[in-house]
RNA sequence: GGUCCCGUAGCUCAGCUGGAUAGAGCAUCUGCCUUCUAAGCAGACGGUCGCGCGUUCGAAUCGCGCCGGGAUCACCA
């Protein structure tokens, strides 16, 4: 329908016959604002084929094309840059389009087709979320909704890493220092319970360290031998053994914590369709490795190890079994891939992991297409940097992370002060208050962590970062629900229009032409794994209406079929903010 | 040392499949609420696009080399 797509078409018939150029050559660009017109060819590439000079191949390629279609309805040449506006008539037929189409910019999604499956999140079990995993989670839940919204079944999954040295630490304070505090009797969350004996842990630990250097041994030595990470070790072994008293522990204190992270997730907005436990799959792989040997993908060194030979690809050798036998990170993900081709009917699996593992990855995609698996190139890696605070890296075990909980928190109340502040409370009842305060709180913290290309690394400052003003999530939503107050006051007006009662101002086109543009801005969202570009184009939905409310007036239009235009026209827009901010996890207010 | 990512206004970021005078927000300053929500709008101020060389009619954008920041290359997870 895009009307870009059909001038582009014209353009390559005429480009053809008049010079014989080929499609690669035509540049349709945004005219710049400084000019008149709404897309510019730009001519500097054909012009080797023409044997013109810029401005008279633009000047023929302008007549011509006003001859061939009704897309376009005046020209201007500057240099070699061909300005065309487009015509009222298809400016009309776009309107008419979004009008006409529910649910303008979603794609439909034929549930018989093979799914994506998105992980992320992906905890560990020892320690509550952080504000790393708020980024990683807001990316994969708006990612998983951008490509539902470009046509795709989706499967969102999380990897729960609930095995291993980190949770045994957990259950050996807790074991130590509790007298059997619970969540229940302390009143916290399991999650943060769990959390506390890890940095409990680490500070014994610390502490017998230091202790067993002062007695005479040395630093190295001191940290394999204290009595608190030797019992820590014990533990592990005991786990794997299946000890019943240990897995007992392990199972209780692994609950607490996955009933707070349930409250965090439904905090959040997310939920997945299926959890992954590392304890059911840390054993996964081993077969597949053989299996590798026999094909001569790996091989086997001298002391049993199992390596593969990743040089011919420019990166080094890889472990990827240990000489005694048991697995290494890599090898259980490439069991738990191959296990989820085999689990779901999928055609792809993206990954939401930190920049971190960017070589890991690289190197899991690159083992799994050199076993032979199809489906290898269709793997992704949505790699993002990571969040460090003005003072540093975060370190969960030395306690100084921004917390995910006491992040909403404080952005909930936030909300609340500046509401109070700008004395709006009055409107709404207490609970209705309450919940705005949320919507906004997180809109807030979601747009700010979304609107950035996720490759970036980003500075978080909790007594900074987060504005209510200007490039914000909130401001988004304040757009919104100014639209529908007018939608609301507009309801009363039941007057019919027609394109014949009036013409269309300048920002009316703009509108309405930018509104086209929502469905291209999901594909490329969901092509690049990027959901900074549906919060910059809803950003700029934005300025745009908010430029045409202070020109313009809606509901004291000068005719009544204006006002009912402008309605619709309202309508629209507010449909694709509403629908845009859900594609980022942000509710979208009808009054604030 | 090898590899990958980043470097654009005082700060936070767009723009990067080459195109016209590099755009927003925050901060600072000026206007605009007795008319549809001022969490807004209009404007001013602010730039050697890290540096150099190259490719090109044209480079923030592509290539090479430096510089700065981060990550990674573990029989750690």
């Amino acid at each position: 329908m895009n009307t870009i797509y059909s001038l582009k078409a014209v353009l390559s018939e005429l480009l053809f016959d008049l010079f014989g150029v080929d499609d690669i050559a035509i540049d349709l660009q945004e005219t710049k604002k400084e000019f008149n017109g709404d897309i510019t060819l730009v001519v500097f590439p054909i012009l080797k084929r023409s044997r013109l000079s810029p401005e008279a191949t633009a000047e023929l390629i302008g007549i011509r094309l006003l001859e061939k279609t009704n897309i376009i309805d005046t020209y201007s040449v500057v240099h070699g840059f061909l300005n065309l506006t487009y015509s009222r008539g298809i400016v009309i037929k776009t309107f008419d389009t979004i009008k006409a189409t529910p649910g303008f910019g979603i794609r439909k999604v034929d549930k018989s087709l093979p799914s994506s499956m998105i992980e992320y999140s992906s905890p560990n079990t020892n320690k509550p979320l952080h504000l790393g995993h708020i980024r990683n989670i807001l990316l994969g839940m708006s990612i998983s909704k951008i490509l539902q919204a470009s046509g795709m079944n989706t499967i969102q999954v999380q990897i729960i890493n609930d095995r291993g040295v980190q949770i045994c630490k957990s259950m050996w304070a807790w074991s130590q220092f509790s007298n059997g505090e619970t969540p229940e009797s302390s009143g916290m969350k399991g999650d943060h319970l769990v959390g506390k004996y890890y940095v409990l842990f680490d500070k014994e630990y610390k502490k017998q360290v230091s202790q067993s250097i002062s007695s005479g041994v040395s630093e190295e030595e001191a940290k394999k031998s204290v009595k608190c990470i030797v019992q820590v070790q014990e533990m592990l072994l005991q786990w794997e053994s299946g000890d019943s008293e240990i897995v007992k522990l392990w199972s209780k204190m692994n609950n607490w914590v996955y009933s707070g992270f349930d409250k965090t997730y439904k905090r959040l907005g997310t939920d997945f369709d299926k959890n992954y436990y590392e304890s059911d799959t840390y054993l996964l792989g081993k077969i597949d490795i053989e299996e590798g040997i026999k094909n001569n993908v790996f091989f086997r060194k001298k002391d049993n190890s199992v390596w593969i030979d990743l040089s011919s690809d420019g990166l080094d050798e890889k472990l990827v079994l240990r000489k005694d036998g048991s697995s290494v990170y890599m090898t259980q993900d490439i069991g738990t891939a191959i296990q989820r081709f085999k689990d779901f009917e999928i055609n792809s699996l993206t990954y939401v992991v930190g920049n971190e593992q960017d070589y890991h990855f690289k190197v899991l995609f690159l083992i799994l297409e050199k076993l032979g698996y199809k489906w290898a190139n269709k793997l992704r890696n949505l790699s993002y940097g990571m969040v460090d605070l003005p003072t540093g890296k975060m370190k969960s075990r030395e306690g100084n992370v921004v917390d995910a909980d006491d992040l909403m928190d404080q952005m909930e109340l936030a909300a609340m002060k500046l509401s109070n502040e700008l004395g709006k409370a009055s409107f709404y009842d207490e609970i209705e208050h309450k919940e705005l305060n949320i919507s906004l709180g997180h809109g807030a913290l979601k747009y700010f962590i979304l609107k950035v290309d996720p490759k970036k690394r980003m500075v978080f400052n909790p007594d900074e970062s987060i504005d209510f003003n200007g490039n914000t999530g909130p401001f988004l939503q304040y757009t919104h629900a100014r639209i529908s107050s007018l939608i609301r006051k507009g309801r009363g007006e039941q007057s019919k229009w027609s394109w014949d009662d009036f013409s269309l101002t300048e920002k009316e086109r703009d509108l309405i032409l930018f509104l086209s543009k929502f469905p291209e801005i999901i594909d490329s969202a969901a092509l690049n794994l990027n959901p900074s570009i549906v919060a910059s184009y809803l950003y700029d939905l934005a300025k745009i209406f908010n430029s045409f409310y202070q020109q313009h007036s809606v509901l004291n239009a000068e005719t009544a079929q204006i006002v009912a235009f402008r309605v619709d026209l309202c309508k629209q827009i507010v449909s694709v903010m509403k629908t845009g901010l859900g594609l980022l996890g942000i509710n979208a207010p009808d009054r604030m």
